[in-house]
DNA sequence: ACCTGAACACCGTTCAAGT
DNA sequence: ACCTGAACACCGTTCAAGT
């Protein structure tokens, strides 16, 4: 069968699903497409391109998944909204966080669903260099919550945990909380915090 | 001349800060201490191991680096304090937020200067897991904040960056906007927001 | 106790040559 | 156009054997 450039990608989330970030090399995704290594290199100049295109995959899928779903109304809700989604795309693949932050350390400032999270903060009122910082600030709480709870789960599957007596809090808890410190903040810098109507009992939205 | 741990970690660091994180190998390591790849793991078990050890290192100096300066008061300043030190521990070294963010993956919820800002959290009357949450958020955001810094650096010295067309906002400026946005909603889960004295014009401090 | 020598089992990538 | 075969230049790690 020809390969093809989705067959590669498609494979290379197949490794990475049962066998992690760690065991994708280039040689074993060749040897599952039953492929020489060499082959691949036709449809992806080299493994950093391939990671790239995989992280695009799980980064994009946080922004047009629910095009059709009634987009919520206010700064906050709509990126809380994001927010959520971002996490969920993350925790969709294993590793998934670790891929797409690797992925942003190559094109800094660019790409989704940050773009999409200035446009909002734009909106407010924000000027272009705060609604970036402030964008990035979000995309980095996001991902480091997401990559610690991930890395937490393959230190268990390695059976390697200290006894459990570190335990960590609940991950929907202390993401929703973590949330919640930046969008009050974010609210006190726009209007003098005025915000928050409910946000305590406000669990995972949808 | 006798290996010791010590002047293997300080080897390890040398490389990194002229090479980088990604062409710090064990047998670049050994060639540089002048001796054999296997000598290394009789001082240290694995590569591991050993980027554990230099991450702790750094994390560390972020807490007892000013031991003997005047301890400022309220958590806000406390918070601001050890976040700025904990920055500038990670960009001291070439790689270094990633280098840490990594050895936070191995061990997620302890080290420092977590722990430390968890007791600040806890003297404000926050529960142990808001505190710990709380606390990881803060950790993320430096994190993220600083690897993007350190990522975009090493693209330019590679010579990859896309024209400076989408040119990143000022470090130091976007650093403390997120923090300040932290603080402030920080304030406002603790007290009902009304904390914040004069956090529009406060730069980097020291 | 501390390190050498030499091997094992891998990597990513390149590139002539085949089809 | 698309892939094979085979090589190049590396990795981390182990472990008998030396000192």
């Amino acid at each position: 069968m020809r390969l093809t450039r989705e067959a590669v990608l498609h494979g290379a989330f197949t490794i990475l699903d049962e066998y992690g970030l760690g065991d994708l090399t280039m040689r074993r995704l060749a040897n599952q497409l039953g492929v020489q290594p060499g082959g691949l290199y036709w449809h992806f100049a080299n493994k950093q391109t391939l990671l790239a295109a995989m992280a695009t995959s799980i980064a994009e899928s946080a922004t047009h998944a629910s095009a059709s779903l009634p987009e919520p109304d206010g700064w906050r809700a709509e990126l809380e909204a994001i927010s959520g989604r971002f996490r969920a795309a993350l925790l969709q693949h294993r590793d998934g966080a670790e891929l797409v932050a690797a992925g942003y350390a190559l094109h800094p400032g660019s790409g989704e669903p940050l773009e999409s999270m200035i446009k909002i903060l734009q909106r407010t009122g924000l000027g272009v260099d705060a609604a970036q910082a402030a964008a990035a600030a979000l995309t980095h709480f996001v991902l480091g919550h997401s990559t610690e709870v991930q890395s937490h789960d393959q230190l268990r599957r390695a059976g390697a945990l200290p006894t459990d007596e570190d335990r960590l809090p609940d991950p929907d808890d202390s993401f929703n909380l973590g949330l919640g410190i930046f969008l009050d903040g974010l609210a006190v810098q726009l209007d003098g915090g005025a915000a928050r109507p409910t946000s305590r009992q406000s669990s995972a939205s949808r």
